[in-house]
DNA sequence: AATGTATAGTTGTCTATACCAATATTATTT
DNA sequence: AAATAATATTGGTATAGACAACTATACATT
């Protein structure tokens, strides 16, 4: 379980293992873990280790500690979309929907006033804007626009924004994802984009403005969605944040 | 500034002083921070002591490190909701309004199947249900639906609810608030919402559904709530979930 | 029956130290 | 002047141990 050898921090594997065992329900909602002194024995590590190990998944909402009593497994697992920040496609695959794409344009243009400033870039500053079509087992579920300006992500290509824009940024460009901020509001649809989303003029929809920023606070891409309401809900869970914490 | 013989822990005096440097702006976003190995000595502690400090403002959003250069004060820190997880009245304030509600009826009914679910509880058990209009500067701005079990909140008034109920949770009963997940959808408005919420019918609205949890994971309180899409954007900060951590 | 006391087991805090990994800086070589 | 190598600085991981705070239980005392 535990490998001293591998480059593999300890507290990391020991997390995995541990977050392993609560999804295949080996330890169930409620059960309390083993002492971390025993593990610390178990696998001769220090408890140090263990608490690192733990404090992680305490954080991740997986368990929360009582103190004098023990480390408990949560009741229900805080939803961790797997890359951190969902995209449309890890979102979809998440619902158990086949995700797709049909793309509607893909250009460089000067940047529009609102992407410029959601951008922090000058206006008019070349940047790419792509439009897709977002589909949900082949029926539209949303149109969606990325602007990314030029500047940061060069020699963008259709084929890196339909595989993994974000593992492109990461693993090629070694650029460290952040977090991101939404504003989400309801509204009518246009004519324009019901035909696009084939529902009737007038319907409902969700609109979604979605901002990715890297660690320095860059904004590196803006999205506005807009989701067909029959067929999307939106969902978050939120962790309190307590005085006390580590 | 940091007090041995005080009773609180040094990694949270520590903690806190940080964050007040950079809440008075002596710390500006992208400032470095002087080293770890330096407070350690400036303080007389443990370099690990302060580690602790800083990976608690880390994964608060607060700083961010790399690796042989040093730490950083984050350029947006997330927006922190005061208590965590934010009530109407919280949400009202930090937009600039003045909230308010006007009741429509609080009753103690057996639980309908939708809440009695959310809940966890048996259905037709005996559940609080609270209607209320919330109010922005004395514009109504949402529909709002309470329903909490009578097993948990006992005593429940009106005057509770209009004042906190989360902290009356939290110093009456001494319930630990842990975390909440909501489902947002978009949808048309019905005629008695309409006339409640002083907007025409058929105009878009913001369905919000808001389940509240304790820390062994226990649901406490089921809100629906209809907001008006013309009045009402829903905002939303996200931090990345790294592998590493610590 | 109620209350105090002792004890063992648990997490919480903290220290002191060591070495590793990534980055920045300086010195050296080319 | 540029490239390279060596050194210093910084955060990352890990150890071993100590004491504090809290919980639960068992037992004794009142």
């Amino acid at each position: 379980m535990i490998n001293k050898n591998s480059p593999i921090p300890l507290y990391y594997q020991l997390e995995e293992y541990i977050k392993e065992l609560i999804e295949q329900g080996d330890l169930k909602p409620g059960d309390a873990l083993p002492p971390e002194r025993e593990y610390a024995e178990e696998y001769k590590i220090s408890r140090m280790t263990v608490r690192q190990a733990f404090t992680q998944l305490v954080n991740e909402g997986y368990l929360y500690r009582i103190q004098g009593k023990g480390t408990f497994v949560s009741e229900r697992k805080i939803e961790q979309p797997l890359q951190g920040l969902t995209s449309f496609t890890e979102d979809m695959k998440a619902r158990g929907l086949e995700p797709g794409s049909q793309l509607i344009h893909f250009d460089i243009i000067p940047a529009p006033i609102g992407a410029a400033k959601q951008l922090k870039i000058a206006e008019s500053a070349p940047i790419y804007e792509i439009t897709r079509i977002r589909l949900a087992d082949g029926i539209p579920m949303a149109l969606e626009t990325n602007f990314i300006s030029t500047e940061l992500i060069k020699d963008l290509t259709v084929e890196i924004v339909n595989q993994s824009l974000y593992a492109y940024m990461e693993d090629q460009l070694k650029l460290t994802i952040d977090s991101s901020s939404q504003i989400i509001e309801a509204s009518i649809v246009s004519k324009e984009e019901a035909e696009y989303l084939q529902i009737s003029e007038g319907a409902p929809v969700m609109l979604i403005q979605n901002i990715t920023y890297l660690e320095d606070g860059t904004p590196v891409e803006f999205v506005k969605s807009v989701f067909r309401a029959d067929r999307y809900k939106f969902m978050i869970q939120k962790k309190r944040q307590k005085p006390s914490g580590n």
